[in-house]
DNA sequence: GCGACAG
DNA sequence: ATCTTGTCGC
């Protein structure tokens, strides 16, 4: 048996679910989730450079990501303790609906489970593609996925899907960060932190990069999500967690 | 009716 | 997310 398997089957998207259903259980899911620090290591010794000695102490972080093809998704689930790969897991599953803004793990989240399934790895922290907290009723992706495995989680987006940055975005020096707060479509008082915008590459002219919009999943406050994904990134725009599923699911994606 | 929307 | 060649050097 798999040590990450749902822990509120209850939660568990179902894809034949009315979209009011998905509604209604995305705000229990927001009800039962965490947007505070609980997590069982210290945000200072998540890092993804490789120094041997610290291994033992080390937290194991995994990173999640999909491709698709047709009607079938590929997830990739990959487990990181410190820069170094201790486990790789993936799934090929049908997809049964289509993209809905807002319903993303009602697609996503079943495929995502099976991958789980075969992870033989307990990790610390997961890291997902897509939102946390920033979401109309506060459970994208990253929340939905913690608190179905009740796992320390973040979401890492490439694209704000609702909420207000109270600053100019474009052209930013690494390392910049603006909160991200609630809107009138977010159901959450006006002004709540829901994550931060975060620029985590930058050029010093051209290629503009554009930041990723980091939320709490489950368990973890928006502070210390924007701290864990800053020490997972290594050079790169994403973190390398992720990266690295991305790649996964690519490379499963063209053996299928 | 209008506008807006992760992957 | 996906369909795609070359081109540039941060």
């Amino acid at each position: 048996m798999s040590p990450v398997d749902p822990v509120r089957p209850a939660f568990v998207p179902d894809p034949e679910q009315s979209r009011e259903e998905m509604k209604a259980l995305q705000r229990e899911v927001a009800a039962a989730a965490t947007f505070a620090d609980e997590v069982p290591f210290r945000p200072a010794d998540v890092t993804v450079s490789g120094e041997a000695s610290l291994t033992g102490e080390r937290p194991v972080v995994a990173g999640v990501d999909q491709a698709f093809l047709d009607d079938r998704a590929v997830s990739a689930i990959v487990c990181l303790r410190g820069g170094e790969v201790v486990e790789r897991a993936s799934a090929v599953t049908d997809l049964s609906i289509p993209y809905i803004p807002g319903l993303l793990s009602f697609r996503e989240g079943g495929p995502i489970l099976d991958a789980f399934a075969s992870l033989e790895t307990d990790p610390d922290l997961v890291v997902f593609d897509g939102s946390g907290r920033i979401h109309f009723r506060q459970a994208g992706l990253a929340t939905h996925m913690g608190v179905v495995l009740d796992v320390p989680s973040v979401g890492v987006a490439k694209n704000l899907l609702c909420g207000r940055i109270e600053a100019e975005v474009d052209g930013r020096p690494e390392g910049w960060r603006a909160p991200v707060r609630a809107d009138d479509r977010v159901d959450a008082p006006e002004g709540t932190v829901l994550g931060h915008a975060y620029q985590s590459r930058q050029y010093e002219s051209n290629p503009v990069i554009n930041p990723l919009y980091i939320s709490p999943g489950h368990r973890v406050s928006a502070e210390t999500t924007v701290e864990l994904v800053s020490n997972l990134c290594a050079g790169y725009k994403l973190p390398e967690p992720t990266r690295l599923a991305d790649s996964d699911a690519d490379e499963r994606k063209a053996e299928v």
